[in-house]
DNA sequence: CTGAAAGCGCTTACAG
DNA sequence: CTGAAAGCGCTTACAG
């Protein structure tokens, strides 16, 4: 707010509702003695003229707002690379980060606003239209980050290129002479994990590769996944010597698996993870992946949400980001011992 | 603060100094027109009776108290999974948490207290005398998770029980039969080092274990670390046949080396790391290592956080939690070759 | 259900 | 350098 636009005040609105001051702090208030038609329209002009009132006047100082990042579950490495991106840019533009696991009590969106946040990034979390309603109700504005719905129009979100990222690995692991890839990926609603198979059909179909039921297999983006779904996939008919998997951790369950088993990666079995995660640069072998731009995508979620916050609009409600291969040492050229393996 | 209790005014601090209100404001708002001594009796009293200006009231909301928690350089696994204790404990107390990188600007510590913060938690942060000091000026409290200098009575920090976590370590390899056993640790000024350090040490003494010079190797808590050491070590006169390591990361690092020279972990090395962060589960081969309960960690910083923000006392400055071995399948006794192994 | 009036905590322009 | 006085934004007990 500039320094010479005066705030509103409580007289302010009183007169424009018609009514006098002592009314409109008991609606500020919540007191029961106003008449709901009264209440309602001064609820409207204090919200139509940004009345913030003055226990929430800290939050004014936009030199330093609140943005408020949740998360479900545990605080994995691909959420914490994120967090550093919102990190750095929150710094930057001199805002401050709270850190939350996503709860849904009675009252959290209006208890975020009354804390003081400006905005909600949301970082693979699940929203139902409940939840969008609730904090549309109380004004805060909402970023998701690696949104598992299909972008909507009322959401902003932040992504990768998911199918671009699953062609790429698919054609590296083809053009090493791969014909036999399989897809293990994570849960079959989530869009990035449809994006990423996508983006593998449609590499083996331009190739000519075939692509049996059994070489899709969807999961969870766990180790426990990676290490189930290549036992299943390499005691098949026809095993494959390539596996692309929906994340790291799904690949690290894989290359394990593979060991466990006598395997040789990349010799015997390559390997394509996705993220790039720091599991991904410690694995052994160092894992082929496809990096998201994960530190970036948090600093464009972290900008969006500020942009939000401070009323301005955003040129798109989605953006993505994107992906790109990084090859290592878990893929090499099909072995003769793998091809031939039963 | 209880409800009953008046918050001070600007009154209750004047008549006490004998002063107008309208002095006593200026004091407050930094006004240049009081005299000196004045201004000195009127600071005095608005501390001794904790004033809190208007804009900053929002801070005195007790059953929502907000800590940073900073750490530095990079969100590695181990930071995360303290983070995870410290959120956790917090959402059980209703407090908030902000996290950011450690900056050293200028007025860091007062703007950390304008900002409504009520205590600070560092992660393996290093905190000078002069940090200290800004600290203890602006009354803002501090503890250390996992600190990297020797327990201090004037920091409150939390650690685990480094020592006994390498006599574990080491005392596990030796039960295996391992008599060449290294030590490929963090930086030799670092205190949870050099207890892991002095750990192994006690463990290979007291079996008569010969440790040569060359069988310890300080470095970095990193994967370069572990790659570079790993090299150094092998390469030597005497190869250890077991290679304790500083960390998970470094242990990972050891392990890529070992793979990429040929030699199978646990058959030809056997390794093992300290942490157990999500790493050490999902390496290939599973790494044993040993635990350091970094949530419970995270969640004792934060109580403790809480209660000096509190006004409370703590009953240790120093509280140190029980490290753990968990046995993986990186270590295993001794192979053939690798005892015969130039 | 409404609002005039008293009052609270604070700030500030200005007289001394 | 000090403070009486005017004033601001807000709340609340109470009369109607």
């Amino acid at each position: 707010m500039p320094p010479n636009v005066r705030r509103t005040t409580l007289a302010d609105i009183a007169q424009r509702a018609g009514v006098s001051v002592a009314t409109v702090s008991k609606v500020v208030n919540g007191r029961g003695d106003v008449a709901p038609q009264t209440r309602a329209r001064v609820q409207e002009l204090l919200h139509q003229h940004d009345y913030l009132a003055p226990v929430f006047r800290h939050t004014e100082a936009l030199e330093s707002p609140t943005i408020e990042v949740q998360f479900q579950g545990d605080l994995k490495s691909y959420v914490a690379k994120a967090l550093e991106g919102i990190i750095d840019s929150a710094a930057e533009a001199g805002a401050s980060v709270v850190i939350s696991k996503a709860s849904r009590a009675p009252h959290w969106a209006r208890d975020l606003v009354s804390a003081g946040r400006r905005a909600l990034i949301a970082v693979t979390s699940v929203y139902t239209a409940a939840h969008l309603k609730e904090l549309a109700r109380v004004g805060l504005p909402l970023v998701v980050l690696d949104p598992l719905h299909l972008p909507d129009s009322q959401v902003n979100s932040v992504g990768a290129t998911n199918f671009s990222g699953g062609l790429a690995a698919t054609r590296h692991l083809l053009s090493l002479g791969h014909r036999r890839v399989a897809y293990l990926g994570g849960p079959a609603m989530a869009v990035c994990n449809q994006a990423r198979m996508h983006g593998y059909r449609a590499a083996m179909e331009a190739e000519g590769a075939p692509v049996p039921d059994a070489y899709i297999r969807p999961g969870e983006f766990t180790y426990e996944t990676g290490l189930l779904g290549a036992a299943a996939l390499l005691e098949l008919e026809e095993p494959p010597t390539a596996i692309f998997t929906g994340n790291d951790e799904i690949a690290l369950g894989v290359i394990e698996t593979a060991r466990a088993r006598g395997l040789r990666v990349p010799e015997d079995l390559s390997v394509v993870g996705f993220d790039d995660t720091d599991l991904a640069q410690m694995a052994s072998p160092p894992l082929t992946t496809v990096r998201q731009p994960l530190r970036e995508m948090g600093g464009a979620a972290l900008r969006t949400a500020l942009r939000l916050a401070n009323g301005d609009k955003v040129e798109s409600h989605h953006i993505e980001l994107a992906t790109e291969l990084v090859v290592r040492a878990s893929t090499a050229p099909p072995g003769e011992e793998a091809s031939a393996r039963k």
